[in-house]
DNA sequence: GCTTTCATTTCGTAC
DNA sequence: GTACGAAGTGAAAGC
């Protein structure tokens, strides 16, 4: 078993990467509070116990994590197991390290809500610091805006004479995706879901239109059309009870 | 600059915490395949760029980054900055290694739906592979059980003479959270939401009322109670008009 | 496998 | 700060 501190490319800041294995109490502490104050990615593996409050609150027993602290005040705790961390802070908290007794102790604190968790490590199997360099952003298709861009590129995906006039559209039960008009010059709502959706989305437009309907004082010629893959049942039986209209159309293509 | 192997607490299973920094790409390949094959929880720190395909499709540039790979084969990269993973794969993935050229190439694959992620390395930072022993769960408290559980254990906190009947009560429309009658004989279905609430719930409430009244052909006499701890004023609206009721309460105390 | 709903949802954006 | 809706939402329960 090896003990030592490990480091690479050091820079005016520290080292780019230092970790040790098997640290001492005292020595995980120090490297943490080290990572918190030079803006590093601070990883921790090891036993440790997690609780929270907040707008919930829970606990969790002795057991190994890997937790992760970010240089904009986030936490995140994980297991072995799912995709999501077992506990966690959002951005924006304050984070401090400490030892008390024979424990080191994470603490992560904000307010607005007034949210604190707390990980105490009886044993740190390895800590590490990372200086992160990333300028890079992320490049994502198939969303919704995709979506509404085809169909604004070429309106008749919705239907033959459908003529978007706004995106957006705000009405007293919110903004409506594309709002516009058909042949015939009636009004159009048209609801965009990137996926196949369920009575929620239904519920969404019904609200718009109805919203319309009674901002226009029109009652009879304002249709709503839910533009996605596909629905589910019971998304097509409140469609057809609320007398709206389904188009076919995937974001990409 | 150091680049030895550093392990510690080694068991029949290989060395429990295992890292290595500044490795060559193929040491690097090396471990984390050691990892995958010894359900370890792998981690990697280096530039790197991120490819996704499948539900939707990304790409992200050279940069540093994180990436975490779980034995339950989900896999994690996150960049310095935010709560989430800037690109991941759900656990019951597929995970591979390999070197092509001067990368190390990691990749993760599903199929329904069909997804894939790969991470190319130019340069690995640190690896390390962690032996993870965590029996204990977590505990949660201020949900949405609680909540109910609060209203069973004392009804008249809706209001006084209401009586369950069922939880989780099935509609053409989806499950009602708490069936009962008030005082009067009256069936009232309760929809419970452990924070404040937007229009959404008070939709989800409406359509519950609704199949309440066509399958039980019973027009007038049917309550809909929204209890959460408070409503946004679209929300507020929305019961107004939809004729249904708002009690004030939260999971806790 | 699909559907539905909850979540300490998180995240972005507009007011 | 609050509100509203999108998300590669994830996760769980039911079918």
């Amino acid at each position: 078993m090896q003990s030592e501190p490990v480091t690479a490319g050091t820079d005016d800041t520290g080292p780019r990467i230092r970790t040790n294995v098997d640290p001492s109490l005292r020595e995980a502490a120090e490297i943490i509070d080290d990572g918190f104050r030079g803006d590093r990615l601070v990883t921790a593996f090891g036993r440790c116990t997690v609780d929270y409050d907040g707008r919930a609150s829970s606990t969790l027993g002795l057991g190994d994590r890997h937790v992760m602290c970010k240089p904009d005040g986030s936490i995140l705790v994980h297991t072995d197991e799912g995709q999501q961390p077992v506990n966690w802070q959002p951005p924006g908290c304050t984070h401090e390290v400490s030892t008390e007794g024979d424990r080191v102790v994470l603490e992560s604190e904000r307010s607005t809500p007034a949210e604190r968790l707390v990980v105490e490590f009886e044993r740190v199997g390895q800590v590490s610091t990372f200086a992160v360099d990333d300028a890079t952003e992320l490049s994502l298709d198939g969303t919704e805006e995709d979506l509404r861009n085809r169909i604004l590129d070429d309106p008749e995906l919705v239907e033959q004479g459908f003529t978007p006039l706004a995106t957006e559209r705000e009405t007293a039960a919110g903004a409506i995706d594309i709002f516009g008009e058909d042949a015939d010059g009636r009004t159009v709502a048209v609801e965009l879901k990137r996926k196949r959706v369920g009575p929620d989305a239904v519920g969404q437009l019904d609200r718009y239109v109805d919203a319309l309907r009674r901002d226009l004082h029109d009652d009879a010629d304002i249709r709503g059309i839910l533009v996605s893959p596909s629905v589910t049942d019971r998304a097509a039986d409140l469609l057809e009870r609320n007398g709206l209209e389904f188009v076919s159309l995937t974001p990409r293509k």
